[in-house]
DNA sequence: GCGTCCAGGTCTACC
DNA sequence: GGTAGACCTGGACGC
């Protein structure tokens, strides 16, 4: 019997938005379930025991979660919910900033704006890396690949997203052969060692008090972290400084902004200048504005 | 079937 | 600090 029970959520949230934010919601252990609007996934306790697989839903107003297992810690599975969904994030200056735009006001009034983030920062930042310089379906291999083999099974055979001590157990060659990670494969190997060492601690970004300049500097210490990929990480600890720009940001950005034509990064960022702290985040609402126009919210 | 290009970039060497 | 070339993979495309 699945154990039930519910998150009360800001008032300027919207849970379609959120699981629609990026592609997240793509890669394991995220599964979508759009027409029902389920979110569903694998938490784990503190050290990535005892996966259990949940699911989240609105009702009535609120976040229905359904836990499927036993033996879970219901603190730590609603701190993961209330962590994946950004529901402690304050966006009120954002959204505030953006009505003041017309073509923008669309983000306050759907109340979007919150970026769907994994439980872990170090999740985030191996995922961020399988989406480096590959097309969107070798990032969804290399992140299925990561789950089914080195994943541990909820009771229902839904894996977790492994752990750095999963990851640091195998070797370079794992990750190429296995994992299919190609040149990244010895930037996983590396960073797992690290993390499951205690040499480096992506966790401590979330509170970290450095300036985001210096913060995106120990990120870029990573192998495989360049500068979308600091960016992009940047976003997901809650700093959007940065514009985090790829191929696809751009492409979006030439289609609405620029007639279709390519044009130098630095005309990217000076059109999102103005916004500030906040740019990041405006920027990629605005660009993924199509998403949401184009389909039922 | 085969070759080429490119995708949600980064690293290293060199200047 | 800026730039060129190399780097894995897999899907799309043209032939």
């Amino acid at each position: 019997m699945p154990k039930t029970f519910y998150i009360e959520t800001p008032e300027y949230f919207s849970f379609s938005h959120t699981i629609n934010s990026h592609g997240w919601s793509g890669l394991l252990p995220f599964e979508l379930d759009w027409e029902n609007r389920i979110l569903q996934c694998v938490l784990t306790g503190t050290n990535g025991e005892n996966p259990v697989s949940a699911s989240i839903k609105k009702s009535n107003g609120n976040l229905e979660i359904e836990v499927f297992g036993d033996n879970f810690d219901e603190r730590k599975i609603i701190r993961d919910v209330r962590h994946i969904l950004r529901l402690d994030d304050d966006l009120t200056d954002f959204h505030q900033l953006v009505e003041r735009e017309k073509s923008l006001a669309w983000i306050a009034e759907k109340k979007a704006g919150r970026l769907l983030r994994s439980p872990t920062v170090f999740e985030d930042l191996v995922k961020t890396v399988c989406t480096t310089n590959c097309s969107w379906a070798l990032t969804k291999i290399m992140t299925m690949n990561l789950v089914e083999k080195l994943g541990v099974p909820a009771e229902n055979g839904k894996k977790a997203f492994p752990t750095p001590d999963a990851m640091a157990k195998v070797s370079t060659e794992f990750y190429r052969e296995e994992i299919r990670a190609g040149y990244r494969a010895a930037y996983f190997a590396e960073l797992a060692e690290a993390v499951a060492s205690g040499c480096v601690n992506p966790e401590s970004w979330l509170d970290s008090e450095l300036p985001a300049k210096e913060l995106k500097r120990e990120m870029k210490k990573i192998k495989g972290v360049g500068d979308y990929a600091a960016d992009n990480l940047l976003k997901l600890v809650g700093s959007y400084e940065g514009l985090a720009l790829d191929s696809w940001v751009r492409a979006q950005f030439y289609r609405k902004h620029n007639d279709g034509a390519v044009c130098a990064d630095k005309q990217i960022e000076s059109f999102y200048d103005k916004f500030g702290k906040w740019r990041g985040l405006v920027a990629w609402c605005d660009v993924t504005e199509r998403w949401f126009s184009e389909r039922d919210f």
